[in-house]
Parts: C-alpha cells; structure tokens; sequence
RNA sequence: GGACAGGUGGCCGAGCGGUUGAAGGCGCACGCCUGGAAAGCGUGUAAUGGUGAAAGCCAUUCGCGGGUUCGAAUCCCGCCCUGUCCGCCA
C-alpha cells in the first residue's frame, strides 16, 4: 500500500512506475481518483474537527456549570445542534475514507530504480551457474517418476482433483528430506530463526502481505469461518509482526519456515499442466527477511545468495534472472528469479522468486521499528524468497541426474536422508 | 461448544460519565552525583490524522464495531482475543 502523501505530492512518481510496469492505463485512474478523494478528504477532516473542537468546548462548558449548579441548558442544545453537524458531515467521510483505502490497496509497489521497464522480454539474466544437461534421449520427470514408483498422479487426481500430487516410497522421502535439508541450510549455516507456522490465516493477514483484496480469486478459502490457506508460508511468517513496532537492534531478522502451499492457479489451465510444475497443492521453504530502510538492496542480494546455495548443493544448473517491472508480482520492488534447468522438459522452471518489498507490505501490515529509543517508529523493509519450492526441484532431480539405465542417482547434499544413492 | 473473569501507552498496572491522553511503576533518554560505574536524585518519554516554514494548535485513539448521552476508558449491544473451569478431542 502507498502511503497518502505519496499520493498527495508525488502522484506523478507514482504514474511512472505504473507505466514502468506497462500497466499505467491500468491505475492510472485509480491514481486520479485517489488524488480528487484525497482533497475531498481533507476538506471534510477539517471542517468536522472545526465542528468537534466547538462541541468539546461546548461540552466542557456543561460540565463546569453543572459542577457549579448553575443551568446549563442552552449549551446543552447547542451541543446537541453540533453533534448532528458533525454526523452529516462523517456520513460523508467514512464512505470518502473507505473508497481511498480499497484504491490504495490495489495500487501495485512502485519498481525500484535498477529494475528495467517492460514487459517480461525485458527480463535480464544476470549470471548462471553450472552447465545445463543436453535435454537428447532424457524422459520427463513425470515418465520417470511413475516408472520408478515415487509419484503416483493418477491417484492424487482421484483422491482430490487434478493439480494434487501424491509422492510414493522414495519419493515422499525425498521430499520430506528436502524439508530437513533446507531448513538445516537456512538455520544452521545462514542463521535464521525456523517458525512452523499455521496454514490457515485471517484475512488481516492475508492483506497484510498484499494477497487481498485483489487476489481472493487465487485464494482457497473455508466455507463457514472467514479464513484462508496461505499460497506460501510468506503470509504467515511476515504477519508475525503485523501491527507490533520492534526494537531496532533486532534488525536485520531472518525467518524461515516449512508449510504446504495453496493455490486455486484460476485462469492459468494449460500452462505446465503436465507432471508437477503447476499444482493446487505443494510444500516449500520460505526464507523471510525484515530490515531498515538503507540496508534493502545488501539484503535482497544475501537473501538471493541463500537460495542460490540450495541449488549449489544440489548441484542443479541454474540462472538468475532480473524481472522487468511488468513482470514484477503486485507487492514487489525488485524481483530476482532462480530458474533451474529441466532437460527432460527442455525448460527453465522457477523455484525460487526474491523480492525485496520496500515499505509497501509494512505499511499494510503496519509493522515498524524504533531506529534508536525516543525515535519515531518508521515501516520496516520485507523481504522473502524460496529457499525452494520443492516439486520443480523434485523434477529438476529426477531430469538432470536420470542415468542410461532409467535409474536416478541421488545428488550428493540428499543422500544422509534418503539412505541411498541411487534411485532405481 | 458452555460458564465465569479479563483486554488501558515500549512493558506492567490504576482508573466515581465531566481539565484522564490517561495516576503509579518498569524500561529508555538527558542531566546531577562519581576517578569511572552502580545506586541515588532531577527532568523528559504514545501513536495516527489535519493544519503550519517552524514552534505549536486542533482532532482521533483505552481489543474491534455499533448504541445511549450535551459529554464515554467508564453505561448498553454485537464480535474478536486471552485466562480459568466444564464438554469434546489428535
């Protein structure tokens, strides 16, 4: 969410960064609206504190002739009279008030500085690492994964609907070892906090890290109590401070967390629909950063780094890609994608996405810090990536390390918790 | 799910319907004291919005939302949350 004054006096900045993402026909209206009901606003705002601060003198007037016994009836009238003024002109203003709010809340994050323009074209590969497999004579991981028995689609169709998976044998234990796996990394070596954290979450929450009002489409939701299941452990673990000011010295945080995953992917039927690239249902590591203001960008880069070191020990060929400001997600400043190698599908498949938020889910969220005692609170930065979404890794594996013979072999980083070193 | 108790500032905790934005304490900041510290003493210490160059002024906020009243932290209703007991249960 924008703050009002970015509204009020920068408002051409703001038009900008929505043509940056190509998307300026789109808010720009929005954009207009909220500046005319901005000044509607404040037009009100003063003339009902006006009235109000006549009432409380008014009030306090009653107040002593009563105490005194003196008659106190005409300003009790004229109190009165005041009050009813001061309803018609708040009648007016919470509608003023709620309709600039819903706008400012579907106004995507202003890209920061370094992110190119454009749409998805524009996105940069900033480095790769490893040598991609040649995709000849390499199966799909879905072929794979049912030959060797680790992945039974038919029957998570069957059980819930299609987009859920069911992993079988080795391949439920590979999954739960990437669990372990990842977590290890993120706690032990890179120093995060590990939370476990609910999947189902209010809707508070779920506006706090920008999923609603815009997106409850996407959203699973429960028939008879007003909660959602998260479409990444982000939702969660961010909210952990919603409406709290923390001490500044606890920044730079580091959070990280295990959950499933959910989401309704309404309006994206056909696109990777095959195997597990693209399912309703799936399990992930969710690396989550708050810090100030002037340390964003050094943290973007570390948080990127520690995603990136999955991939490492995984030995999985992969590149960093820099997404262009139309491709950016609705809350994000400036975006890194980790996209991994697939030769059996012939495809980069993203499994990780760092984004840096700037101010603009603290501000929804309301989440502060104290930069140093007797300082005013200012909005954090957030910040979150994968560290990683476990299916495509789980194809990623199953493509890039298949053997001649149709067996798997286990890389080197899982090999502790699967017990074995091949599968197959 | 039922009964009872409760939700007040960064934290704890008082609070008769009328100078209570809110006592007191802790914490924190500054000062005094000290060779330096601790202790002690003194002073200060909420957020948000509006207005203003600023100092300031005004408004709102005592879980959330409504209501009663000239006036609500205080009274009434609904909801949420916490605690205790009961029920249920992995």
């Amino acid at each position: 969410m924008h703050d009002l004054k970015t509204i009020r006096e920068d408002a051409d900045r703001l038009r900008e960064a929505m043509r940056r993402r190509g998307a300026l026909a789109t808010y720009g209206p929005a954009i207009d609206e909220a500046e005319a009901l901005d000044r509607d606003r404040r037009r009100m705002i003063q003339a009902v504190e006006d009235k109000k601060a006549q009432r409380n003198a008014t009030t306090q007037i009653v107040g002593r002739k009563k105490k005194a016994g003196e008659d106190a009836s005409a300003d009790m009238e004229l109190a009165r009279g005041l009050g009813e003024e001061i309803a018609a002109f708040e009648a007016q203003l919470g509608p003023t008030e709620s309709r600039l709010t819903e706008l400012l809340l579907g106004i995507p994050n202003i890209p920061l500085p370094d992110v190119p323009e454009g749409d998805e074209t524009y996105n940069v590969v900033v480095r790769t690492w490893g040598t991609p497999r040649a995709a000849d004579g390499l199966k799909p991981h879905w072929e794979v994964g049912a030959a060797l028995g680790l992945l039974d689609l038919e029957r998570g169709a069957k059980i819930a609907g299609s987009g859920f998976v069911v992993y079988r044998g080795l391949g439920a234990r590979m999954i739960r070892s990437f669990m372990n796996a990842m977590l290890d990394l993120h706690t032990g070596e890179f120093g995060y906090e590990e939370t476990w954290v609910p999947v189902l979450v209010n809707r508070a929450s779920m506006i706090g890290t920008g999923q609603l009002p815009k997106f409850e489409d996407d959203m699973y939701a429960l028939r008879d109590e007003e909660l959602f299941l998260i479409p990444t452990a982000e939702v969660p673990v961010t909210n952990l401070y919603r409406d709290e000011i923390v001490a500044g010295e606890s920044l730079p945080m580091a959070l990280c967390a295990y959950s499933p995953c959910f989401r309704r992917e309404a309006g994206s039927a056909g696109k990777d629909t095959r195997g597990v690239l693209r399912v309703h249902e799936f399990d992930k590591v969710e690396l989550v950063r708050y810090c100030r203001p002037e340390d964003g960008e050094a943290q973007l880069q570390l948080l990127l780094g520690h995603a990136e070191a999955v991939l490492q020990r995984l030995g999985l060929p992969y590149r960093v890609v820099l997404l262009a400001a139309g491709d950016l997600g609705f809350g994000s400043a400036k975006t890194y994608d980790l996209e991994v190698f697939a030769p059996g599908v012939g495809k980069w498949l993203e499994v990780s996405s760092c984004s840096v938020f700037t101010d603009f889910q603290a501000r929804r969220a309301n989440i502060r810090f104290r930069p140093a005692p007797g300082e005013k609170p200012r909005h954090v930065y957030t910040l979150n990536g994968s560290g990683l979404a476990f299916p495509r890794i789980f194809a990623a594996i199953l493509e890039h390390y298949q053997q001649a013979d149709g067996s798997v072999a286990v890389p080197e980083a899982l090999r502790a918790w699967l017990g074995v070193d091949r599968l197959g």
